[in-house]
DNA sequence: GCTCTGGAAATATGC
DNA sequence: AGGCATATTTCCAGA
């Protein structure tokens, strides 16, 4: 196994040597090559990976935006590992896979080929793995070993070690997040990857770890490390910053310091202890739980036993991991990055080079010696018990038990209601929250217009507390899925009533917080802040895709699985509202919370007023059409009412559409423009056919306050719906669809248009179409819609089966038999989720649709609506008229949809297009390696 | 003494 | 290469 992972692991570099942009194409190429080795232990999914190469290749269509690539890239990818995982019996084996750490979750490889790493996966999270820098120390992993290498300058991404170390305690938790991977205790992915999946559970993958992990946690901590790694390791992947150390971030002066950036605010302050501190997690976890002691001990205990349900998380972490764009964990490994700014420090940072055991480094010296007993410390907060456990990656993968393997991955589109349950935001968030970095203290916790966001299960009358996950994920058009350059950060403090915990997977630092029945199933959550990473640091990535700049929005995505006697989980899922987290942004740029209609007849004409924050007398408002390859296909600017522009509102005229006698409706895209570079993003609009009655959906709004006013803006605060009728009313039909349970029937069926006031239907249908409904859908999760339909598209890994299985399918988004790890691992239902989310995710929704590759594929797919999918891939591009009715529905999307893609998918594209050419030589070059 | 914030200088990046 | 504009990240300082 090692030698194959080594193998693989060259590869990477040698991809890593790549630009970064390559990644994507490293991803492949890597994936290519780890395939190869993996092929031994996975079976190769090779002809996965050909696939995905070939899709992102091949399609430039698809891969235009670099949605395509990415996820492409990424599906195959992670459809490899995945099935390498769970075919993979040897924990090495597979293990190798996750951690190879070039591969994220999301599949991405890790191109950063500087490092070297030479170790047994096994025990190696990735997190901890990391890297290297570009020094290619090569670290070691023995045992421990994970090691890595040390950037030496690189200090290393950010995450760990950097995180955690920071700043304040809550930064720290986010750095956790960073290298969160590591922090282990949760580290589902991760820390599978290390030792769960080599576990000897059941699944491979997963299943132990995983899920359980979290809770396990405690045995994450262990996890992390794996087990055979030292504690150390583990340790520090608990914080996961630990990992950090090395990777401290390159740049950051702080870096060395690790974090600097960790430390907080200054990195210089503190260095040394600070660095510590911070940088070890150990002090931050630790700190954190103080502060929060209230919540923790608390709700630790309570949900603890809960956490088990995530556990099925485990399968479903590895899977995640490969799927999930990503993420990966990989990632850490890239140190690479360097800063100018960083060079000297890093140099510094970098050099430590982790003894094997160690590892952990300097930061995590720091942070290791304290690691343990930090872990501890953490964990307690959260769950006591676990925290305890730490290190031994085995054992955690033993406790995890519960887990289910297959809790999906953080990219899987998941419903809002299914069945009796739904899972709803009352209260959304504000819609500027400012990050803070590493290198600040925590800006504290994310904020309601009133209080803070309210997030509540419906339906659920089990006296069994649950877990409501919280992570940072994506505002772009594209299917919702962890954000690469935010991670949510554990806030605790007098100020703090809910209490959480932190739990990484793939990446993706998630924070735990408990549903108890004595609150009705509900959670304020006051506990959660937002880090950002250095965009260095995390495009530096191997698997790293997506790009940071400008890229700047973000939602909190609610998960909460809930166990059913048959041994099923049911996974819901609820986004908010997108957030803007710069400062600049919430200061200058546009933003349109809400509209008071989302379509309307293509003769134009009427008033529509947009809700928001920065316009401008002198802002514009335009409308655009564009094809899915990007281009304009029309553009108009409307008319405003300049007399009644308000910062927080402008009303406008919508134009007529270019073509009057449309027979179908079509989706259009609009902004507010303040200038130059001051866009909103785009937000959706939908011309319908004369005759055609008008479906509005609205879009969510949340934002009540915004829209509030408004004329008659349709904002329908879901969570007003919500809260009449709790259970399902509001779901997202989507989510039905997607859960196994009966889920939302009515939705679905209401879905079409039906209900307009509801429009849930729509908007079920249109986010899958559209990742960008989300803004609408936030609630219910924009999600859910198109992500179900993409998994279920990503049929087209029919293999999968899930298409054959409704129930699965269903399962995959919703529910995850407890019973079956192998769903995990085999090809069912899990397999393919990953591999669905994945492609589906970073695809995009127009990959997926595209991707087609089978269209048979995936029965559901068609079943759901060839349409959507159509759409969806359409739409990903922007507006595709081609959505149709259903998008219509999406009009819920209104809200959020990311500029920049445009610019940026052309650029991808062209990008893309290089890395391709470039991958392809890179390609047989590896190959020989 | 610490956290949370707002503001802005210092850097980076892109054109 | 240099300059400018914009975006990101790091610092400061006040509450």
């Amino acid at each position: 196994m090692q030698d194959t992972f080594c193998l693989s692991v060259n590869s990477k570099f040698s991809f890593g040597a790549a630009a970064g942009k390559e990644r994507g194409l490293h991803y492949l190429t890597s994936l290519a090559a780890d395939m190869k080795s993996a092929e031994e232990d996975a079976y190769s999914y090779t002809p996965n990976v050909s696939l995905s190469l070939p899709l992102g290749m091949g399609n430039p269509c698809l891969a235009t935006q670099y949605h395509t690539l990415q996820s492409s890239p990424v599906i195959s990818v992670s459809s490899c590992h995945q099935t390498g995982y769970s075919l993979q019996n040897d924990n090495h084996a597979a293990s190798s896979y996750y951690l190879p750490h070039g591969l994220r979750p999301n599949g991405a490889p890790a191109l950063e080929s500087p490092r070297i790493e030479i170790t047994a996966y096994s025990q190696y999270p990735e997190d901890e793995v990391e890297e290297s820098n570009s020094e290619d120390h090569i670290i070691k992993r023995g045992v421990n070993s994970i090691v890595t290498l040390t950037l030496p300058n690189a200090d290393g991404y950010r995450d760990p070690s950097c995180l955690s170390p920071a700043s304040s305690i809550s930064s720290r938790s986010c750095n956790s997040e960073a290298s969160s991977y590591e922090s282990g205790f949760y580290n589902y992915d991760n820390s599978p990857q290390n030792s769960p999946w080599q576990s000897p559970c059941v699944s491979p993958r997963g299943s132990s770890s995983l899920l359980s992990c979290p809770h396990a946690g405690v045995p994450t901590g262990s996890p992390h490390h794996s087990p055979s790694t030292s504690p150390q390791i583990g340790a520090v992947a608990e914080e996961g910053w630990p990992a950090q150390p090395r990777g401290s971030r390159p740049n950051s002066p702080s870096c060395s310091g690790g974090n600097n950036g960790g430390m907080g605010k200054r990195k210089y302050s503190f260095n040394g202890n600070t660095y510590r501190q911070t940088s070890c997690s150990p002090n931050q976890s630790p700190i954190p739980s103080p502060h929060g002691s209230p919540r923790v001990s608390v709700t630790d205990e309570s949900w603890l036993p809960n956490t088990n349900q995530y556990t099925n998380s485990a399968i479903v972490a590895a899977i995640n991991a490969l799927s999930t764009d990503g993420v990966v964990d990989m990632g850490e490994g890239i140190p690479i990055k360097t800063r100018k700014t960083m060079l000297d420090h890093s140099s510094s940072m970098s050099l430590k080079v982790e003894p094997g055991g160690e590892e952990l480094g300097h930061d995590g010296e720091l942070c290791h010696e304290d690691y343990p007993s930090r872990m501890a410390l953490k964990k307690e907060n959260y769950c006591g018990g676990f925290l305890d456990v730490p290190q031994h990656p085995y054992s955690w993968s033993k406790p995890k038990p519960y887990l289910s393997p297959s809790l999906p991955a953080l990219d899987w589109q998941l419903p809002s209601c299914s069945g009796p349950y739904n899972l709803q935001i009352e209260v959304q968030p504000k819609s500027h929250h400012r990050a803070h970095y590493e290198t600040e203290g925590s800006r504290g916790a994310v904020k309601a217009l009133s209080g803070h966001p309210v997030v509540q299960l419906y339906g659920y009358m089990e006296s069994e507390p649950l877990t409501l996950q919280l992570f940072i994920g994506t505002a772009d058009d594209r299917l919702l899925r962890p954000h690469a350059f935010y991670q949510v950060h554990r806030i605790t403090g007098k100020t703090v009533s809910t209490a959480s915990h932190e739990v990484m997977q793939s990446n993706t630092k998630i924070l735990e917080i408990p549903l108890l029945p004595e609150n009705n199933m509900r959670a304020i959550i006051d506990c959660a802040g937002i880090l950002k990473l250095r965009n260095s640091d995390i495009e530096l990535r191997k698997g790293e895709t997506d790009i940071g700049r400008k890229n700047t929005r973000v939602r909190l995505v609610f998960r909460v699985h809930i166990n059913q006697p048959n041994g099923r989980t049911v996974s819901l899922q609820a986004s908010s509202n997108p957030i803007e987290c710069s400062q600049r942004s919430a200061q200058e740029l546009p933003l349109v919370e809400k509209q008071s209609m989302d379509s309307y007849p293509a003769t134009g004409g009427k008033m529509i007023l947009l809700s928001g924050l920065n316009f401008l007398p002198e802002s514009k408002v335009v409308f655009v059409e564009k094809a899915q390859d990007g281009h304009h296909l029309w553009e108009t600017e409307a008319k405003v009412d300049k007399d009644s522009v308000k910062s927080n509102s402008i009303v406008v005229e919508i134009p007529p559409y270019k073509n009057q006698r449309i027979s179908s409706p079509v989706q259009v895209n609009f902004y507010v423009c303040n200038g130059k570079r001051k866009r909103s993003q785009y937000q959706r609009f939908t011309y319908l056919p004369p005759n055609v009655p008008m479906i509005k959906t609205e879009p969510n709004d949340e934002y009540d306050t915004l829209g509030t006013v408004g004329l008659s803006m349709h904002s329908k605060p879901y969570y007003s719906q919500s809260r009449l009728t709790p259970i399902m009313p509001v779901a997202d039909p989507d989510a039905c669809l997607v859960g196994g349970y009966p889920p939302c029937p009515p939705r679905h069926a209401a879905m079409p248009s039906s209900s307009p006031s509801s429009s849930p239907t729509l908007h079920d249908l249109s986010p899958v179409a559209y990742s960008k409904c989300l803004p609408n859908s936030p609630t219910h999760a924009a999600p859910l819609g198109p992500v179900v339909h993409p998994i279920q598209e990503t049929p087209g890994h029919p293999n999968l089966a899930h298409p054959s299985s409704p129930d699965h399918s269903s399962s995959l988004g919703m529910l995850h038999s407890h019973g079956s790890p192998n769903h995990l691992n085999s090809p069912g239902p899990h397999g393919y989720h990953p591999i669905y989310t994945n492609s589906s995710p970073s695809s995009s929704p127009v990959s997926q649709p595209s991707t087609p590759g089978g269209p048979a594929e995936s029965p559901y797919v068609q079943g759901y609506s060839p349409t959507q999918t159509a759409a969806s891939s359409t739409q990903a591009g922007g507006s595709s008229p081609s959505l149709l009715p259903e998008d219509t529905s999406p009009p819920s999307m209104a809200i959020t949809v990311k500029q920049e893609p445009q610019e940026l998918d052309q650029m991808y594209l062209d990008d893309v297009n290089e890395i391709i050419r470039n991958d392809l030589s890179s390609i047989s070059v590896h190959t020989h390696a």
